[in-house]
DNA sequence: GTGGTCTAGACCACC
DNA sequence: GTGGTCTAGACCACT
């Protein structure tokens, strides 16, 4: 269910992180449902266990996955945060992307067709 | 006229392309005008020669800055394409953005009033 | 499998590079194979790593290799494209060298000798 | 008569040299005339005398040119090797295409054409 | 262990 | 003075 993209430049740690935040989001996984183990998910998808540890670490870290000793982690009951967690980071991204476009003489028009484009593409 | 920012996680090297490209975007750099020189730049950042050089050596292996043996490096001829090469890493931003804002269920209307909020402040 | 010419005039970065170049057009190396280590091919020449990470460096940025972290660097998928970049490369040496024996006036037939010799020496 | 690449790689003395040596090859040049002064050929290429100094200082060590006190620079008599020497540079050039060529896998059919192509264009 | 960045200091050719 | 290359040594994040 996640993917990892090997030469890609971001942690693989922060994709797995990354990974559960969309499952969650994306309604794919509910609170207090468990996610696989660490071990498991390390076989899965190749990598190495401490890689996956660190990840659960920080998603407990951020109060988003719980811990049950000797049972496993499982999605938080205010997970639903992650939604306006994920918000937050998409208007730094409208925010950082417009103004270099400003700087960059495009004018407000061509930024909303943009938009409208790639909103309803695939 | 180039500024770093110490804090950035964006190495420092980066950061002159990046400077260097805006210079020459907003029209403050013209093809063919001396840049500073390889150890004035560095004297004046405060910084290490090597890494404005590795800064420059990206410039010109980009074939935005030439190099003359002696005398020092100068933008390029062809420079009025990095307007169109910024355009189209916006492009890409905004595209990323609007993808991954789809995907957290938010509409156009929001966008489009977060992208007019940041062309207008400051 | 890489070896320098401490005489060369050629930077020994530039070595590397067209040596990297060679084993992968060659058939020695292959998409995705593990490339010897920053410090492990620096120990190997007897030069210093930061020599070796600067022909990676340039390499990566031909998208000819790409880097994963903490794990080393690998032949990238398209790196078949090398022989046709190799390809393009040579015929340019030959019509450099053509125009400039014309020029000389030396006939193609001359030229045609000393191309068959050397094709057939060593 | 002679005129210079700014953004070239191969060093301007090293330019003016190869300048001379084609005027002199291709007939436009005769044994004993004389050269332009070190500061007009300076002057006329908009470059530092001493470049020009050192060009004429390296065709003096090759016997190509001689000095008349208080005269100038002139053509020597035995000018006419220059052809010879040029086309002991061109075999050089070839041999090292050649093999580079056979090392790419291409062979001679090819490199005869491409050659035949060159030969005649322009 | 891996690659990536940065510093300090040196040497070279060129202008 | 200029850029280009190289060394030695350090620190960081990631696996």
């Amino acid at each position: 269910m996640i993917t990892l993209e090997a030469s890609s430049k971001t942690p693989i740690y922060e994709q797995i992180i990354e990974g559960v935040k969309a499952l969650v989001m994306m309604g794919k996984m509910h609170p207090h449902e468990q996610l696989p183990s660490v071990r498991r998910l390390a076989r899965e998808l190749g990598i190495n266990p401490n890689t996956v540890q660190k990840a659960y670490a920080r998603l407990r870290g951020e109060n988003l996955i719980y811990s049950v000793a000797g049972k496993g982690d499982f999605v938080a009951d205010n997970a639903s945060r992650i939604r306006d967690m994920k918000r937050d980071e998409i208007r730094e991204m409208f925010i950082a992307a417009t103004r270099a476009a400003r700087d960059a003489g495009m004018w407000t028009d061509e930024i909303f067709q943009l938009v409208d484009e790639a909103y309803s593409s695939r």
